[in-house]
DNA sequence: GCCGAGGTTTTTTTT
DNA sequence: AAACCTCGGC
């Protein structure tokens, strides 16, 4: 978006630390001992390693080129100067991957090797994007805007909407997300006849992603890659489904990337066009990157660009979405002459911390193999506690964080890591109870509940009156008497036609199809987008969603709504306005909700954070709970009946970083019972707390020593715990009372419908129509047909619902 | 086409 | 236990 306007070097001022640090060594004013910031920490990671001050005097005494390579160790400059050619780091957890990362953009722009636009730096999360756009903004200034920075996915995006028409689909297509892949899937194998309660759409949609993942098209998956699934059908359904979501402009996570490729192979004028512009690639993460990401980074690379590649074996964690260790691991051979890097010094944790997550994942065979080591003084042993139940877990972990808190320690710095996003359910009820504040780090998120869902819904078929998934999701939200079977209706059309919803339902209204009231609302509602669509032209985008949530009727059903939540849709509806005013058109909102998902919900204030283990992943706290180490939770059935050795190794490393994360403490604990569903389960100790280095653990609470605190474990006490939280969310489902169907009178007449699309059917011919019976053509009019029935009398049809007779 | 009763599923992790 | 889905009666 923010593309180069000319060829000038967009100029950018030099790193504010460089003015206030002058490389000639000038003292630095008292070392600053537990923390008080030097300028020189404005570029380093947000905790000044123990090691930092003498990082700092070796650099004054041999001064550098650059000022911010003074505060990086050997192997960080290493990694930053080495600006040419391949370069693998191998950065361990809290070795200062991002900083080198940063710094290295920073560096080859300030030695003029090349102008932002010509940089590219892929993340593989939004919120490590984000936090490199920051820090690279603090060194270089304004000239990050030019810089390629984003994931995987949204870089993929902007060279897509750039080429769109090369695989078919339009410069405005619509992303959709798993959700929609799954009704779309839906639709498509229930017109196969696949039985659904037999073969689930969502284990198809996740055998459809992983073969995007390695970048197979329906005509690149392998003979024998058909499966099992539905008696070897899922090819066929693969094939269909790209064809839907061609037909209706749209592409899902997977597309992002694969039709990138696509283009990348089928033309090499485009492909080379980026290789010569990109001449640095940065890649973090690498060891999550997939086939078809490595394939994309393969093809923009080779031919002699310099890339960059930073990641750590042992925090791959993302196999279940199609992540290849192999790709880390055989970097050398992609890349010949590369150079590998390894960073093993720890600026983050205690020696303590760092032996226990060494030990751990040294048990996995599978790695390259990295020694962590740190010049951090002693610190606590990692606890680990045994708990009862899941509530006692709660109750104990929450206490310790009020005596955390008492002692002056802020919340901000302390974590709750969990396996599965269920888990934070039993700590909010605590917390609510006890008034701790906290925050819930991407669970429900702003864009998925329903009304904001809708709400885009709307914008999204404005912004591409083709997205049909869109387009259904609202045809009858607020009610409008357009139910199942006008739906279904156009469904058949568009089906058989191989035309977007729109286009169908267009057709529609014309015929006698629809019954007069379904026909007259269908128009009635084609109009409004018609005359919202104009509007969005000319006026602001919080304006527009306003007048479309107001005259469709949507604000009203919730103000009508007696249902306790309902206030807080309308609260959330207004937020999502208030929200648009930070975009000037709809596009650039509308993927910033598909990409970026999460909204700025980043509550400010001392808050405990509470997030999955895979959420905390780059991140950093002072004091870390990992709460439920059990067998079958963690590490997690699920994964090893899917994936046996392998994915316990995976499970693993999400252990190690999960002990990683902290800087002073880890209290690891387990609960022998856990409610599940509905009763109580009980289970034995993760196996991974076999696995810790006894010497480096206390553990705090000796099996059926009993919890020690002052609470007994009769069963009467956590009786009452469970009815002694109020707080606790009672989502009753009250459905809408919504009398009258909001039907609003309107000429469907007045649509215009033109079609160029001819019919195979002449006048005068015998035909047979599903609902009318027979009858004969009596006129013809591109495919609409006016047939005299013989039952029926005179109706106006579409073609695709009449066989000849 | 709407609504309630009754049955079924839910808990892996995310772009 | 609660949310979600399906089916049958109005």
């Amino acid at each position: 978006m923010s593309d180069p306007f000319d060829l000038d070097d967009i100029p950018f001022e030099a790193p504010a630390s460089a003015d206030s640090v002058p490389s000639t060594g000038d003292s630095v004013p008292s070392p600053p001992e537990n923390g008080i910031p030097s300028p020189a920490d404005d570029i380093a990671p947000s905790r000044p390693g123990p090691g930092g001050i003498a990082a700092r005097a070796r650099a004054a005494s041999s001064p550098v080129a650059a000022p911010y390579l003074e505060p990086l160790n050997e192997a960080q400059r290493e990694a930053v100067s080495a600006t040419e050619g391949s370069v693998l780091v191998l950065a361990g957890a809290g070795t200062g991957k991002t900083r080198v990362l940063v710094t290295r953009l920073a560096h080859i722009l300030n030695l003029g090797l090349a102008s932002p636009w010509e940089m590219l730096a892929v993340t593989f999360t939004n919120k490590a994007a984000r936090e490199m756009r920051e820090r690279v903004e603090e060194l270089v200034g304004p000239a990050v805007e030019g810089v390629w920075l984003g994931t995987f996915h949204s870089i993929g995006v902007r060279i897509l909407r750039r080429h769109a028409k090369l695989v078919g689909l339009s410069g405005n297509f619509t992303i959709i997300d798993t959700d929609d892949q799954i009704r779309v899937l839906k639709q498509v194998m229930a017109a196969a006849n696949i039985d659904e309660k037999r073969w689930p759409a969502r284990v198809l949609a996740s055998i459809i992603s992983r073969w995007k993942d390695r970048g197979w098209p329906p005509d690149k998956v392998p003979g024998d890659g058909a499966g099992e699934f539905a008696a070897g059908r899922a090819l066929e359904m693969y094939r269909e489904y790209q064809e839907r979501l061609r037909i209706q402009n749209a592409a899902d996570f997977g597309d992002l990337l694969m039709h990138c490729l696509t283009i990348f192979l089928k033309h090499k004028d485009i492909l080379n066009e980026y290789r010569e512009q990109f001449r640095y690639i940065l890649v973090d993460e690498y060891q999550d990157t997939n086939v078809s990401q490595y394939l994309w980074l393969r093809l923009l690379a080779q031919g002699g660009r310099n890339i960059c590649c930073v990641g750590d074996d042992d925090q791959s964690i993302y196999g279940w979405r199609g992540a290849e260790v192999e790709n880390i691991l055989k970097f050398d051979k992609d890349f010949p002459g590369a150079k590998v890097i390894r960073l093993e010094r720890n600026y983050r944790s205690t020696p303590q911390i760092l032996a226990v997550a060494s030990h751990l994942i040294a048990q996995n065979e599978d790695r390259l193999g990295k020694t962590l080591w740190t010049e951090a003084k002693e610190g606590d042993k990692v606890t680990v506690r045994h708990m009862w139940d899941g509530g006692e877990e709660a109750r104990v972990i929450a206490d310790h964080i009020e005596h955390t808190q008492r002692r002056g320690n802020s919340l901000n710095e302390v974590a709750i890591l969990v396996r599965a996003g269920f888990q934070t359910r039993e700590f909010e009820d605590r917390f609510l109870t006890i008034g701790m504040p906290y925050r819930v780090i991407g669970g429900m998120r702003f864009y998925e509940r329903r009304e904001i869902r809708d709400a885009i819904a709307y914008l999204k078929v404005i912004a591409q009156p083709d997205d049909g998934i869109a387009f259904e999701r609202i045809i009858n939200v607020p009610k409008r008497g357009l139910g199942e079977a006008s739906l279904q209706t156009i469904h058949t059309h568009a089906r058989a036609q191989r035309v977007s919803m729109v286009r169908a339902a267009q057709d529609l209204i014309a015929t006698d199809e629809l019954r007069g009231a379904a026909r007259r609302s269908l128009g009635n509602l084609l109009e409004s987008f018609a005359r919202w669509r104009e509007r969005s032209e000319q006026m602001a985008i919080p304006d527009l969603l306003e007048i479309v949530l107001d005259e469709s009727g949507y604000t009203e059903m919730w103000q009508r709504d007696k249902s306790i939540e309902a206030p807080g849709r309308l609260d959330n509806l207004r937020e999502l306005v208030r929200s648009l005013a930070d975009y000037d058109a709809l596009r650039p909102f509308l993927d910033h909700v598909s990409l970026v998902m999460d909204h700025d919900n980043r509550t400010e204030g001392e808050m405990v954070n509470i997030m999955t283990l895979h959420a905390a992943k780059g991140l950093e706290f002072d004091v870390v709970f990992l709460p439920g180490w059990e067998e079958s939770l963690f590490p997690n059935q699920r994964s090893l009946d899917e994936g046996g050795t392998s994915a316990l190794e995976e499970e693993r490393r999400l252990a190690h970083v999960g002990i990683t994360r902290a800087r002073k403490q880890v209290h690891i604990s387990f609960a022998a019972n856990r409610r599940t569903y509905a009763d109580w389960q009980n289970n034995l100790p993760s196996r991974f707390i076999d696995e810790l280095p006894p010497e480096h653990i206390e553990i705090v609470d000796e099996p059926g020593a009993g919890n020690g605190r002052g609470f007994s474990d009769t069963p009467a006490e956590f009786e009452q715990t469970s009815w002694e939280s109020p707080g606790r969310r009672r989502m009753r489902e009250n459905r809408a009372i919504n009398r009258d169907g909001q039907i609003i009178e309107a000429r469907a007449e007045s649509i215009d419908v033109s079609d160029e699309a001819g019919t195979n059917f002449n006048e005068g011919d015998r035909i047979f129509h599903m609902k009318f019976g027979y009858g004969r053509i009596e006129a013809i009019d591109g495919n609409r047909l006016e047939i005299e029935f013989d039952k029926a009398g005179s109706k106006k049809v579409i073609d695709s619902f009449v066989k000849p007779a």
